[in-house]
DNA sequence: TTTATTTCGTTATTCATTATAACCATTTCC
DNA sequence: GGAAATGGTTATAATGAATAACGAAATAAA
């Protein structure tokens, strides 16, 4: 009976177990409104805060700037999303939802919030909330772990 | 002042943060041994359960068969694992570890535990428990509750 | 016993996601 | 005033994952 039991001790792969599971349906849920993780994600934090820059965006979801462009081209090429240039400072652009983003973004995000409580229905709120503060630490904690491997790296390599 | 706010709510995006912060860490810590985390999965599950087949692997991890095929190898090159012919089954292989990967897994799952804990350091147990369960609910309940998108889909097109 | 279907592993290919280097225009710092 | 940093972009590469199709072998059905 092959099993993967050692692997399941690690929150890591639960974690990479659960986000493949999750993922795919993510996508099926947004596709439908043509949108994926990524461009949800955007539209979100623009209908939140409007105005914010493509730095911001880059911050505030831990995605590389240079792979922003093509995602926000595309919500801005559907009409949801504009870029305007920031007074002030000519580099940059203010990010606006357009009124069909709002929208479009509030029927997406009716749609997702449906399937992500599903995905909890078999937990009660308290254990969504530990689900969710044990993510939370554990992202918050994922550099700092990698800084003392840093160092460890050094002891494996010269044993 | 921007934020994330909405799709804090999200389990869903929570998720996707926690293992993008978590698999920078886990490829780094297995980098040294020559692994990946796919790599480091197979390695795990065959000296778990010696002689099970690419099929086998593919089920427990949840991999497509395709793409078991040069991670296999890869294995076997370093000398890790072997496939060996199975018995009555002319098309199947059986998978054994090798002294060598026995005691190569060993050291890696030892630096991979150790990167674990320090995930999880600043929960305490009964919070890393409930953090696993609802990681394996969700990813339990990712399948059916894309099954309700499914009809859902029918909804909002019509609508 | 023969034929059809399924299975196991593989090759080929495609797509999405993510990271990095380098560049230009602009702003900020010294 | 010059150097360094910033905001956005283009180009590129690597990785992970999915699918189609294939051949050999096993199993099922007639």
């Amino acid at each position: 009976m092959s099993t993967d039991r050692d692997l399941r001790t690690l929150v890591g792969y639960n974690l990479q177990r659960a986000q493949t599971a999750v993922m795919t349906g993510v996508n099926k849920t947004l596709k439908p409104f043509g949108l994926r993780r990524a461009t949800y994600s955007v539209l979100s934090v623009v209908v939140e805060t409007p105005g914010l820059r493509q730095v911001d965006v880059s911050e505030v979801l831990a995605i590389e700037r240079p792979n922003l462009v093509q995602t926000i081209d595309s919500l801005e090429k559907a009409g949801w999303i504009t870029r305007s240039r920031a007074e002030g400072d000519r580099r940059a652009y203010e990010l606006y939802p357009t009124e069909a983003g709002r929208t479009h973004y509030a029927k997406a995000h009716a749609a997702l919030s449906a399937f992500d409580k599903r995905l909890t229905a078999a937990l009660d709120q308290a254990a969504v909330w530990a689900l969710i503060d044990g993510l939370n630490a554990v992202e918050a904690a994922g550099p700092s772990a990698e800084l003392a491997e840093d160092r460890r790296d050094d002891v494996v390599q010269t044993t």
